[in-house]
Parts: structure tokens; sequence; C-alpha cells
DNA sequence: AGCACGCCGACT
DNA sequence: GTCGGCGTGCTC
């Protein structure tokens, strides 16, 4: 029969070793289904495997090994196969390192392992004393309920030696259990919320294509405090009814306590958890649950896309549009884009929330590609805040201060109605530029293309590259002249001072992702600022991610054309959705918000977009912007990066792809480069790009692949293709 | 990826 | 003489 191998029968092995084909290995005894994760010598070696199909037949027979042991997880469906072997031709990445994405589970190979658990059993005790009928009266409380030692005697307020005692008597049973237990079951009825009749009708809209099942994608559109949220949610709960599982992808997932608080008040339960921050133990149990159907809903950063679904009904995508979805070492991928290939694998519905949508979203929903919904109400009496522009030409303002005069009084008034303002500056640290006044040298990172920003908190100064610190010199490194040191700009830390002066009275927080050890103390600090623990809040991009401030009336925007600088093609997308993010901070509960955004160029396109609240017209204009110049999504790019310890020889490789391009002259593409990259030495390797650009319906994977394959990168070279790149050039 | 093999330079 | 540098090749 197909899919199953008896013993002896030779199947092909996928190893996460980087071999560029299957191996040929024989059925262990029992035989094994094809999909089973498998335990194989490899030389010397144990390596872990999936079969992935029958063996080929062409190695030399009397050289095939048979497989040690099939592992005990549940074993790779087909569909898994078939979205790792496409992401592969996708992203041009090996099949071993999309097993490897695959299969990132502590302890795949362990046996099933068990512990020990303790229910109430039918003996009793010889002598009753207090602290033993503590702990029965814990058990017949519970009914059958099994405890683990420390939880009944955490109950029952007794050491583990009385349990061990009523075990002895018999008064208790000792029971192994697995230790990967499923998740408590979500009720999909549990707690339905009221929603709008904006929500509603989405809601509803959502729900009728889970419950028509097969793949389909829906870009959810909502203004910040629309209500986004309940209304995927009850996209979920379809899924749950229909008994298939559901995704909610999440980028800043460090802080989704208050997401998954949500999802618990929805549900009566907590969900499965997939991120950076979950221990090895809850890891290895998400893992195996999500492969048994023992988890119904997981929340997770981009890596929960390769969990092992039974059947995937539902993904959600928030904020779709977070440059964090993209990962950018390793396996490049967005993870946007691939929960979209999955879902039409596996025939799964995808949401994409946001309300800020990327272009690409947008003008796959303009072209019909996509469904879309609009969310345009916002929750409750809350409306989007005014937003008007700061012109700060000729303000003159000292080379100290950025707060200008309007937006101080601005502030004032709020302080004086005990409400809270917002000054937002996307520059972490004290000051970005520290400066020589002696000799004008800039202290630099040792490792990185990059500049220091002095970190006052700290007392050091820090590479955002590659996080490198050093101490604040007393004399400059170049002229070793003392005290000239000075620096220049404004980060968050700065800002903090300044208007510290200018509001002695008033409390000021600073939210900045380098100025909390956890995500828990981070956590705590926005909560306690949520509950009026603060008049003024200064902070980075981290304030925009999506938590409730009620008290907040005022966001000044500090330096609005930040974002606008450079040659990023993005950067206007950039600007545009994280403004609109961070004004819809103000006037979420019953007060009416304020957005102030201080500009040099308040007539550029973007601001006037932003003020003008006009998104559909900002996208309009840059979607014609982008096809006209044959950029994405209406041309195809692909970024090659070169890194290496050797600058000539890194540079010498790129001039060498550039020299032949046949294969991708054939399908038209143009190539451009070799040319450092953004950060041309990051870490001590230095870094060359080139970019090649392909019309829109050309097999530029193919075209890519054979260009590059005569390239043999020697030594410590390294090449990478990043097909779909965030960042041009 | 590991790990062996093997072929050249600079030590005791 | 031998220790050890890392280039090349192999793993079913």
């Amino acid at each position: 029969m197909d899919g199953f191998f008896d013993e002896g029968e030779l199947v092909g092995v996928l190893t996460t070793q980087p071999l560029d084909r299957l191996l040929d290995y024989r059925a262990p005894a029992g035989g094994c289904h094809a999909g089973a994760y498998v335990d194989v010598p490899l030389g010397p070696r144990r390596v872990l495997g999936v079969v992935w199909g029958r063996g080929r037949g062409d190695y030399d027979l009397s050289k095939i090994r048979p497989v040690n042991r099939v592992l005990d997880v549940a074993p790779m469906r087909e569909e898994m196969q078939s979205f790792l072997e496409k992401m592969g031709e996708y992203t041009l990445t090996p099949m071993p390192a999309m097993l490897r994405l695959a299969s990132r589970a502590p302890g795949l190979g362990d046996a099933p392992s068990m512990r020990k658990v303790y229910r109430l059993g039918h003996g009793t005790p010889d002598r009753m004393t207090a602290a033993r009928e503590k702990v029965l009266a814990v058990l017949e409380e519970f009914g059958g309920l099994a405890f683990t030692l420390g939880e009944l005697a955490d109950h029952a307020g007794v050491s583990s030696s009385v349990i061990k005692g009523l075990v002895k008597q018999g008064a208790i049973d000792e029971e192994d259990s697995p230790r990967d237990l499923p998740y408590a079951p979500l009720d999909p009825d549990h707690a339905g919320r009221d929603l709008t009749a904006d929500q509603a009708a989405a809601a509803e809209s959502l729900r009728g294509a889970v419950r028509t099942g097969g793949y389909g994608t829906t870009l959810l559109k909502g203004v910040t405090g629309s209500g986004k949220t309940e209304v995927y949610l009850e996209a979920v709960a379809e899924c749950l009814r229909q008994g298939r599982q559901a995704l909610v992808l999440l980028p800043e997932i460090a802080l989704s306590g208050e997401f998954l608080s949500r999802v618990q008040a929805r549900f009566g339960a907590k969900p499965a958890e997939w991120h950076s921050g979950v221990t090895m133990t809850e890891r290895r149990r998400a893992w195996k649950m999500v492969g048994e159907g023992g988890a119904q809903l997981v929340v997770g950063a981009r890596s929960a896309l390769f969990l092992p679904f039974r059947d995937l009904g539902l993904i959600v995508v928030d904020e779709e549009h977070d440059t964090s979805y993209k990962q950018e070492d390793g396996v490049l991928y967005n993870a946007r884009d691939m929960a979209v290939l999955r879902a039409s694998i596996t025939g799964a519905q995808v949401v994409l929330a946001s309300a800020t949508p990327s272009l690409e979203s947008w003008a796959n929903a303009e072209s019909g590609k996509y469904r879309r919904l609009d969310l345009t109400s916002r929750f409750g009496a809350a409306v989007l805040p005014e937003m008007r522009a700061i012109d700060m030409r000729g303000k003159d303002l000292p080379g100290h201060r950025w707060i200008s005069p309007t937006l101080r009084r601005a502030v004032d008034a709020r302080i004086q109605a005990g409400e809270q303002a917002l000054l937002f500056l996307n520059r972490r640290g004290y000051a970005p530029v520290t400066i020589c006044r002696a000799c004008g040298h800039q202290i630099g990172c040792d490792q990185c293309d990059a500049r220091m920003v002095e970190h006052r908190f700290l007392k050091r100064l820090m590479c955002h590259q590659c996080g490198e610190t050093k101490p604040m010199p007393e004399a400059c490194p170049s002229c070793e002249v003392e005290g000239k040191l000075a620096p220049v700009g404004p980060g968050v830390e700065r800002l903090a001072e300044e208007a510290a002066e200018l509001w002695p009275e008033a409390r000021i927080a600073v939210l900045s992702s380098d100025l909390f050890g956890s995500a828990r103390q981070l956590k705590a600090e926005i909560e306690a600022i949520a509950a009026g623990g603060a008049d003024i809040v200064i902070g980075t991009q981290l304030v925009a991610k999506g938590h409730n401030f009620p008290l907040l009336t005022l966001v000044g925007v500090i330096d609005s054309d930040l974002g606008l600088q450079g040659s990023d093609l993005r950067a206007a997308e950039r600007t545009f959705q994280l403004m609109r993010q961070v004004a819809g901070r103000a006037g979420r509960a019953e007060k009416p918000g304020l957005a102030l955004l201080q500009s040099f160029q308040p007539e550029h396109p973007v601001i006037r977009a932003i003020l003008a609240g006009d998104e559909e017209g900002f996208w309009r204009a840059e979607a014609a912007g982008r096809e006209a110049a044959g950029m994405p999504p209406y041309g195809r790019l692909a970024g090659i990066i070169l890194s290496g310890s050797n600058l000539e020889e890194t540079f010498a490789l790129g001039t060498a792809l550039a020299r032949n391009t046949a294969p991708l002259d054939r399908i038209g593409a143009q190539v451009f480069g070799p040319a450092p990259a953004p950060i041309a030495r990051v870490r001590g390797r230095h870094r060359v790009r080139l970019l090649v650009k392909a019309p829109k319906g050309a097999p530029l994977q193919q075209a890519v692949a054979e260009w590059i394959r005569p390239a043999r990168p020697k030594g410590d070279l390294r090449l990478a293709v990043d097909i779909d790149p965030q960042s041009f050039f």
C-alpha cells in the first residue's frame, strides 16, 4: 500500500544535514509510514530525518543501512512536506534547512517521557493526622483529578513526605502519566462579545469563509481601536466549532500578555504559545500537541508557521504590515507570504489584519486576489484624533531643544486637565551621534560601519547594529583631546531630559526597549502608565504596537521626517504606517485626541496624506509610483548578499556574478551592483549586495538559481539569496 | 554539518 | 623527523 513501507523496503530520507539529495535506507522492523520522523545512521553519526517517500534504489545496495528507529511523534503530513518543498523552491532554500525549520522541537527523539501523578486510592491510612486529612480533602474536593507531587503538596499546604507516606499506605495511588498533556479545551461559545454593526458584519463574513472551508485570503483593515481582534477571534471561534485548528501570528510576541488574556476571556482557557520566550518543556508539549490535535489554537511568532498542525483551518496574521515578519537571517522568508502559501496548500483561510496594510496586501485586495473587509468606526465613542503639522522651519530652537513652543503649550494643557501626553521619537538612547568638538571625529563601532549611540542610562556607547557596547571614553579616540566629546541630536533619553526641564512637576516615563530587562518588566510599566502612573510618556516605536492608554489625549511626534530620509523605497510607506499608528494612540476612550506632527517638510506628500487621513489616496499614489518603476508588487526583486572577512574577495565574487548574467538576461531581468550593503560591515564581516529586478510574471527563482550555481564561494565567503527583499539599497 | 584524509610549512 | 594548518570529499 502506498504510504507505508514494510521492513527492508527502500525509503528515501530527507535529513537535517546539508546534503543536496535524499538518502536511501531500509525501513526498520515493523515498517514505517511516509512522513515518519526517523533516526538514521550517517557515517559515524546518527541524525534526524523524515521518510520523504520511496527510495530511488540507485545507490550501491550493499552500502544501504537500515533506519535506526522511528521517533515517537506524529509523522509529517503530506501537505507539510509539500509546503516545505514549495517554500524551499520559492525562497531558494535547500531542503535540509527547510526540515530544520519544521523540526525545531526540543526532545524530538526522546522516548515519551512520563511523570508521576497522584490520585485518591482505595486504602485507608493506619493513623490519621491533620496533614494527611488536608491532603485527602484536596483529592476528594477535585474528584478523580490527578495532581503532580508539587501541585498536591502546594494545594494541601503540606510537605511532599506526607503524600509519600500516604502512597505507602495505599490511601493515594501513584501512577505514570504522559508528560505532554493536551491543552485545556477552548469553548468557542464561552463569551461572545457584543459587536458593533460594523464588526458583526465583518465577523459574519469571516465566519462564512471559514464555514465554506478551502483556501481564501481576506485583508481585514481597521483603524486602531476599531476592534479587529474581536472580529478575527470570531473567525477563530468558527474554526474551532468546525473542529479544526487555528493559528494567530503576532509580531511582538513578547508583549502578547494582554493578547493572551483576551483569548482566555473569549474562549475560557489559554491557547498554546510558541515563541522564543517559551520554555523547552512547554515547547515540546506545544509541538507534540499541535501534531496530535491536543492544541486547538496556537498564538505565536512567525516560526509557529512550521508547527505540525493536523488540520489547520485558519491563519490570522495580525499587524500584517509589520517588518518583523520578515526573517532577516538564516532562512530568509516573509511569514506573511508563507502563511498564504501554507494555507493555499492545506486548504485554510487567511486573515491579514492591519490598520495600515502593506502596499503588497493593499494591491492584492485591489486586484481581487484577496477579499477586503473594512472596519471604519472606532469602538465606543472614540474617534480618530485630529491631526495637525507643526512647521519647524524657521523655529530656531536651541541646539539641544526639540520641543516646539506649540507642542509645549499643548502638553501644558493636557497636564492641567489631568490627561496624558505622548512624545514620540523613534530613536533609542541619549544621542544618535557622539562627535569630538576638537577634530570632528565621530565615534563608530569597531565591528560595523555604524555610529555608536550614547546610552546615558547604561553609561555606555552602544552599536545598534551588533549590540556591542563600550564605556564612554574621556578623550577623543582620534585626536586624544579630553573633554571635547559632545552629543549631537536627540534620543528618547535626551528628550526626557528636556521634558524634565520644561515640566519639573510632571511624572515622566520613558518607554524604550533597551530600558527594560525583561518583557515582563516592560509590560508592568506599560500597565502602570495606562492606569495613570505618568503624565508624559516618552517613547520609541514600541508605543505604536497596540497598547491601550485610555487617558492619553495628545501625541506629539518630535521628528516626523525621520523615516523619510534615505533611499529606501519603502520609507514613505513605513512612515505613513508608523505615524498613523502612533496618532491612533490618542483619544481611545471617551476623550477626543490630538496628534501634532513636527516636520521640516510639511508639504511632503506623505505628511500631507497622513494629515488628510487620505489612506486610499496615499496607497494609490504609492502604487502608481511603484508600477511606473517596475517595483514590487508590480515587478519582482531578489537580493544577493555576499559576506566575508576580506572586502576585496567579497567584492570580487560580486563582480564575477555581475559579469555573467545570461540566465537573468533570458527572463528580461536587470542586475544592479555589486555595491556595499547599507551597513557595509557587520560583526567584522564585509557585506556586498546585488539586486535583481525582473518583470512580474518572470520565473525569477529558477533564473537566479541557474545564475549563482557556478559561483562557488571559497573560504569564509557566504552567498545568500533574499527573494522579495524588504529594503533594496 | 561533521569528520576523515591528505598534502605542505615550521617546530623539537 | 612530526605536529598541525585547512582544502576536498563523503555520508545511504
